[in-house]
DNA sequence: CAGTAG
DNA sequence: GGGCCTTACTG
DNA sequence: GCCC
């Protein structure tokens, strides 16, 4: 037994290594001799450990942080690839060749000539494994086959044909049940704020099976036997019928804490359990905060604090296309022998004539050679006054193969505007289009149903992902697709418009 | 890891 | 008693 | 809060 006599740390579940390669590192260690110490026992016994296996890219102070100590442990601290190299050869490696430095933070702006291309994608690495079955599916009304699908595929097609009309996304009529749905929705989005997620997915399933009910409830019978409407929520919904109201709702206005979370989970950056600890620490409007600053707001939610009043206004349509124009027109400067294909995604796609932010979507051949562009298109845009901020700037496409810009944007004579510039590959383009267009609630009813098939759905495509024992096994990806069109022809769907993903 | 965003 | 769209980044 |  190769590990026998070792006691392993597994840190997983950032900097790039995700909590399902932790794990299935972990169950190969013991099978293999060695002994996992989960890290709440290796947070007391640091001195009793052979090593900590922790992610490539990690740092020193992420490593702290997660492991809640104030100093490092003398043991080594090794790459993941230490076991799974150790594993594969059946031969002990010798950790000191796999070190993670423990001062040297990595370095966050390379420079061109240093950059390393990034480790494979997890997907890449699945890609000759032979597809797992999908669910049982009958072997019969197999009359028609699918454009999209070749002939290994039926099995797909069929898991497709079936179910997929009890999904919102492939809805027809409008939401005839507005009057009640709109309450419901307030109540969701209050437990969603005072983090009851529980109550707060309760009321979602509920809204969706009553969105997509295909006759206007006026009476409490109607809803006798609606799937995800339980005992509580009838009542709810008999409530709402006769008074027009809630009283919980009332009642939860009245709340000074959901008031003070509701409002500074607004700015970019805070959530509800930011806002929750500011309510606690004794704020309770943003001029508090503005008065007072917090020290624990990091640079970014500072920065949307001081221009929340103009982040928080609608854009209108045509200054969401004159931004969209400019982003793009240099885009096109700068790589001016790629044809660029760009699309302003969200709620301009859809139609909407104001929308929250800005939502640009860019691809062109060879995106992942050209793994600077985005900084330099980012760098361009700073120099002519549109960009103003960077919140977020991806510049490694090691998983995910793709780039991402979140930051503000500006009109010489306009007001501050939150802008996303995503970059992907051709392959990926289609998918992410359908992905950054939304509408949340669309994409939520389609990978649902994408799940319950035992398939992920993404913004990289659609791949097999079957649960078993723990473990989740991804295959490639099952069919490529260039258009919006081919994935609704996919889905066995009439093509839906963006105008008409508003679930 | 928790929190946040898409 | 766990899951409830998925994935990535920050600190 | 509902469902498996």
């Amino acid at each position: 037994m190769i590990f026998d006599g070792y006691k392993i740390c597994v840190l997983s579940g950032f900097a790039g290594f995700t909590k399902m390669s932790g794990e299935i590192i972990s169950k190969n260690i013991s099978k293999n001799g060695g002994t996992i110490i989960p890290l709440p026992q290796a947070r007391n016994q640091t001195s009793n450990l052979t090593l900590i296996i922790v992610p490539e890219q990690s740092d020193e102070k992420m490593i702290l942080k997660v492991m809640n100590l104030t100093s490092l442990p003398s043991c080594p601290l090794v790459s993941p690839n230490w076991a799974i190299n150790s594993t594969n050869s059946k031969t002990l490696h010798d950790p000191n060749d796999y070190q993670i430095k423990k001062t040297e933070l990595p370095i966050k702006r390379q420079s061109p000539q240093t950059y390393q291309s990034p480790p494979q994608s997890p997907f890449e690495a699945y890609k000759t494994l032979p597809l797992v079955p999908l669910s049982n599916s009958p072997e019969m009304n197999r009359t028609q086959t699918n454009p999209i699908l070749n002939q290994n595929n039926t099995r797909l097609h069929d898991d497709l044909l079936q179910n997929k009309d009890k999904y919102m996304f492939t809805k027809e009529q409008p939401n005839l049940n507005e009057h009640i749905t709109s309450v419901l929705e307030i109540l969701m989005e209050n437990y969603f704020l005072l983090r009851d997620r529980g109550r707060g997915f309760a009321y979602r399933s509920a809204i969706i099976v009553l969105k997509s009910h295909p006759e206007k409830i006026i009476c409490g019978d109607q809803v006798g036997n609606l799937q995800k409407v339980g005992k509580k929520i009838k009542k709810k919904i008999q409530e709402i019928l006769e008074t027009g109201t809630l009283k919980r709702v009332k009642a939860m206005d009245e709340q000074s804490r959901l008031k003070a979370i509701k409002e500074f989970s607004k700015i970019w950056g805070v959530g509800s359990a930011t806002a929750d600890k500011l309510f606690t620490l004794g704020y309770r409007t943003l001029d508090d905060l503005r008065k007072n600053i917090p020290q624990f707001l990091n640079d970014n939610q500072r920065i949307c604090l001081e221009l929340f009043d103009e982040i928080k206004e609608r854009i209108p349509r045509e200054e969401v296309k004159e931004i969209s124009d400019q982003v793009v027109e240099y885009a096109k400067l700068l790589l001016p022998n790629k044809d660029i294909e760009a699309n302003t995604c969200g709620s301009y796609r859809r139609g909407k004539e104001t929308c929250g932010d800005i939502d640009i979507l860019l691809t062109f051949d060879d995106v992942l050679e050209n793994k600077l562009f985005l900084r330099e298109l980012v760098d361009y845009l700073i120099e002519k006054k549109v960009v103003t901020h960077v919140l977020i700037l991806s510049e490694n496409c090691k998983k995910h193969e793709s780039f991402t810009f979140e930051g503000i944007a500006k009109k010489p004579d306009g007001l501050h505007r939150r802008l996303d510039i995503k970059i992907y590959p051709r392959k990926y383009y289609a998918w992410a289009l359908m992905h950054f267009t939304g509408s949340a609630n669309f994409n939520r009813s389609i990978r649902l149903f994408a799940k319950n098939k035992g398939l992920k759905l993404t913004d990289e495509g659609l791949f097999p992902a079957i649960r078993s024992h723990g473990e989740t096994i991804c295959g490639g990806n099952l069919v490529e697709c260039y258009t919006e069109e081919d994935i609704f022809r996919l889905f066995d769907m009439p093509y839906k418009p963006p105008e008409q993903r508003d679930l």
